[in-house]
DNA sequence: CCATGAACACGCTGTTCATCG
DNA sequence: CGATGAACAGCGTGTTCATGG
């Protein structure tokens, strides 16, 4: 279980702080995977850190996997006849599980940074 | 330059980390390889970070080719005849550098990190 | 072009094997 | 067995290619 969440090593994975962040974001209702995507770019615009397509989609397909999250395809409204996948939580708590392990993993990385931060300045 | 320290991704790489707190640690002249990797080990249990020792020496060798530090053969005094490396550094300019450099990234990762942490709670 | 996804390739890092006193 | 190092293998992730509106 935290074997998934963090691999017996330095710092969390990008795909754990993905699957963290989509979980919030489904939570909230935040459209579909590239609005998603184009929501995180900016977010962390400031942190210089921009995602790929790629890893979200991996990210939304393991937390599907996992029973976490479900979706359907549905028509993207007003504007043409995209279709586009819609995302809910299926396991509410599962998800809340995944949140709180995450909790755990991202203060201990905060904490490893922050002491790196003190040793050396 | 920035490429080295930051793969153009999510979170800092290992290596730049242990080169950035080796460089402190040889600064402060703490002992040889095993030695140092024996001491962070102990100051990272708290965050259960052990890093391996294979890490530990392509870090050093990569700032011997960067030509930050340098070192030499020595026996371990007192105790016995076992044959160890002594490390030192040899452009404090670039050491200096090479930590002003990691203060951004380390800066920036930080950011991230707590900027999930006050996102999803 | 947009949205989603798969295939492929590279790079980091851990496990294992090697050498020398 | 301690200290250093090389060779090898696994896997996370980015780049590229593919498909369907």
């Amino acid at each position: 279980m935290n074997a998934e969440i963090r691999g017996r090593g330095f710092l969390l994975k990008q795909r754990s702080f993905l699957k963290f962040y989509l979980i919030t974001k489904i939570e909230q209702q935040k459209g579909y995977g590239l609005q998603m995507l184009d929501d995180l770019e900016n977010e962390f615009k400031p942190f210089a850190y921009s995602p790929t397509h790629t890893e979200l989609y991996k990210s939304l397909h393991e937390l599907k996997d996992e029973g976490i999250i479900d979706w359907h395809r549905q028509l993207k409204p007003e504007t043409d006849l995209q279709e586009i996948k819609i995302y809910r939580i299926v396991d509410q708590e599962k998800a809340n599980l995944y949140k709180k392990q995450m909790k755990v993993e991202l203060d201990r990385c905060y904490g490893l940074l922050r002491k790196a931060l003190q040793d050396n300045y």
